[in-house]
DNA sequence: TTAGGGTTAG
């Protein structure tokens, strides 16, 4: 005779389907299902997750049920918590309305964050009033599932709502209006809400760590983390993970020393983090030291973190140890195959990304994305364009950066035909013509020479960052527009949404040099250095020697170039000696080919220079001995050299 | 029952 109690200890021995199902079969035999509270015990063991290793699939819960006499309303949780796990919050709703018992106090949080999961704010709603109508809304956990289901659908009004209406709510209840704010990226509101806490757990300080890390304020977050009256693992690991996101890997790396110092133990998230930041850093020891504690830990079977091993030896540019990893992985996901095509790709290896995207089971949009900007990467812009007409083709919606990669393709090949059309298709499909995505497509016109199409995206762009603007000053200066890329530096100047930096004076002062205008170069230079606090970089310093030099200020050009923090780099010694040649100094000529023709040997323009300049001065024997290192012997056409050369 | 940390493509 089966008792519930002999049940109970059946259930606890239990290591398989195939048990399970016999005593399954024992308990519908002896009539137990009678009893609601012995049908509840088997019913939760079928249907939560954690217990068993081999959840049976939904329907055994469902089938057990119909089968239960008179069920009460902890049974029907159990089987509406069963399919919300098993990816079945779908039915959640059919089976609450068809529900053979009252609902109790637990029923609507299961069937709330059934919603939520799903993102059906409008049954959400209707499920909030259900609750409100069985006398629930004072729940504490109700509350707390609402909070947290409006906030997931993006609707913080109605959470702000429900928080306000408590009467006195625990620590979930603030951590949850908090994580809602946190997750809109609502900094100020965080904050507000963060010092009104009455006590802040470290769940508080873990989620105020990723807002401040999403949001690139570092500073921030290392205060909050230092003062923290409370930590636990997730508070090392978001700002760890701040830390990485930043470009901060080092103190990522330390960090993650120093929380393992304190005895805390790693898990699968803090190691994901930290490889991240190793896989960052040109130090692969740190790499390897993380795989070996991930591998100690029994980490290193969890996806996760091959998918960021994978990714770190990649940038390791160890493809086999990539590939290795990738092969020995037994539940590879869409991650696995993005990283592995994309360390492929990194490393050059071309053939073999294209072998596996092409064996790939689902792509999605981030594995045609990865393979599209593959494509740019490798000088292969016209396969770009047949691989994005593939994924179109398949139905697959690019996403910005697709689009950003196709239109960069169509800059490479200066192919305004292909540019248009993919303009088109952002039109048709109403893309939000974002600052990387309006800077692009700038970049694109400009690059085919067609500028009224690159200043018509430019005007009708809603938001105008530093790119945008870079990309029509640049874009203006190459195409000669020399008075309005600089009217547009002005203009950029009095916006308040852009501010000058490194790229905009190469544009401006490459408008100058375009010009001849010295005074207005001169005036650029001082002005990046004193107002925007930028120091120039070796093509800044290139840009104005060339314009210097070329106006006639010799001398000025070479103190500019001796006055360099940098080594001078062959554009700008090659700027300086074209400019000695075409205004006769052969002085300062002689010095800076001898630094040249040793810095370059085998370009033969320097040769050719600073012959030229040797015979203005009628030495011969120097342009003969020159000529000696010359690869196309160009000097044959230095005027009056054949006339002496048979006397040399 | 309810809250909190992470990885890939540009």
């Amino acid at each position: 005779m089966l008792t519930v109690t002999l049940l109970e200890a059946h259930l606890e021995r239990c290591g398989s389907a195939r048990h399970l199902l016999q005593i399954h079969a024992q308990f519908v035999a002896s009539g137990l299902l009678a009893d609601a509270f012995a049908a509840s015990r088997l019913l939760r063991f079928t249907a939560d997750t954690s217990l068993l290793p081999l959840p049976l699939p939904f329907h055994h819960s469902l089938r057990l049920l119909r089968l239960v006499h008179r069920p009460n309303a902890f049974s029907c949780n159990t089987v509406l918590r069963a399919a919300r796990d098993h990816g079945l919050p779908h039915l959640c709703l059919p089976l609450y309305a068809s529900m053979p018992a009252l609902p109790d106090e637990y029923t609507y949080p299961i069937l709330i964050t059934a919603c939520a999961t799903r993102g059906a704010v409008d049954e959400g709603r209707q499920v909030h009033c259900h609750a409100v109508r069985h006398g629930f809304e004072c729940n504490l956990y109700l509350a707390n599932a609402l909070m947290s289901m409006y906030s997931a659908c993006g609707c913080l009004g109605d959470a702000r709502k429900v928080f306000d209406a408590g009467p006195m709510w625990d620590t979930v209840s603030w951590n949850t209006i908090l994580a809602a704010y946190v997750q809109a990226g609502d900094v100020a509101q965080a904050v507000e809400m963060f010092t009104q806490m009455p006590k802040r757990t470290a769940a508080a300080v873990s989620s105020m760590l990723a807002l401040f890390g999403r949001r690139g304020m570092v500073d921030e977050a290392r205060k909050l983390f230092d003062r923290a009256e409370y930590k636990n693992v997730f508070t090392w690991t978001a700002m760890i993970s701040c830390f990485q996101r930043n470009g901060m890997f080092t103190e990522a790396f330390s960090l993650f020393s120093g929380m393992r110092g304190e005895g805390w133990p790693v898990d699968e998230v803090a190691m994901v983090s930290v490889v991240a930041a190793c896989a960052r850093v040109e130090i692969t020891q740190n790499g390897y030291m993380c795989h070996g504690l991930a591998a100690k830990a029994g980490l290193d079977s969890r996806v996760n973190v091959q998918n960021a091993l994978i990714h770190m030896y990649s940038s390791f540019l160890d493809v086999v140890a990539a590939r290795r990893l990738f092969d020995t992985g037994h539940c590879l996901d869409h991650f696995s195959w993005n990283s592995m095509i994309a360390g492929y790709l990194k490393n050059g290896c071309f053939k073999d990304a294209k072998e596996l995207f092409g064996a790939m089971p689902d792509k999605d949009n981030v594995s045609w994305t990865t393979m599209i900007s593959g494509c740019v990467q490798n000088d292969q812009s016209s396969e770009a364009l047949s691989v994005f007409n593939s994924m179109l083709a398949q139905g697959i919606k690019p996403n910005e950066v697709t689009l950003v990669s196709i239109i960069s393709a169509c800059t490479n090949m200066s192919s305004l035909e292909q540019g248009k059309l993919i303009h088109e298709y952002i039109r048709k499909h109403q893309y939000n013509i974002t600052v990387v995505l309006g800077t692009s497509l700038i970049d694109m016109y400009m690059k085919c020479g067609c500028l009224e199409s690159a200043l018509e995206v430019f005007d009708r762009m809603e938001q105008r960052g530093t790119p945008c603007w870079n990309a029509v000053i640049v874009g203006l200066a190459m195409n000669g527009l020399v008075t309005k890329s600089l009217d547009m530096f002005s203009e950029m100047e009095l916006s308040s949404t852009a501010t000058p930096n490194e790229i905009t004076f190469t544009g401006v002062l490459s408008a100058c040099r375009h010009a001849g205008l010295v005074e207005e170069g001169q005036r650029f230079f001082k002005l990046m250095q004193h107002k925007y606090h930028i120091l120039p970089n070796i093509r800044h310093y290139g840009c104005m020697v060339d314009l210097l030099g070329r106006a006639g200020y010799v001398r000025e050009a070479e103190d500019l170039i001796k006055s360099m923090p940098m080594s001078p780099d062959v554009p700008a010694w090659g700027a300086l000696l074209g400019s000695c040649w075409k205004h006769g100094d052969s002085e300062v000529g002689e010095r800076v080919g001898r630094e040249l023709v040793n810095l370059d040997p085998h370009h033969d323009g320097f040769h050719t220079m600073l012959s030229n300049i040797y015979a203005s001065e009628g030495m011969w024997q120097c342009v003969k001995d020159l000529r000696g290192s010359m690869k196309q012997r160009h000097v044959s056409k230095i005027p009056g050299f054949s006339v002496v050369e048979s006397s040399l």
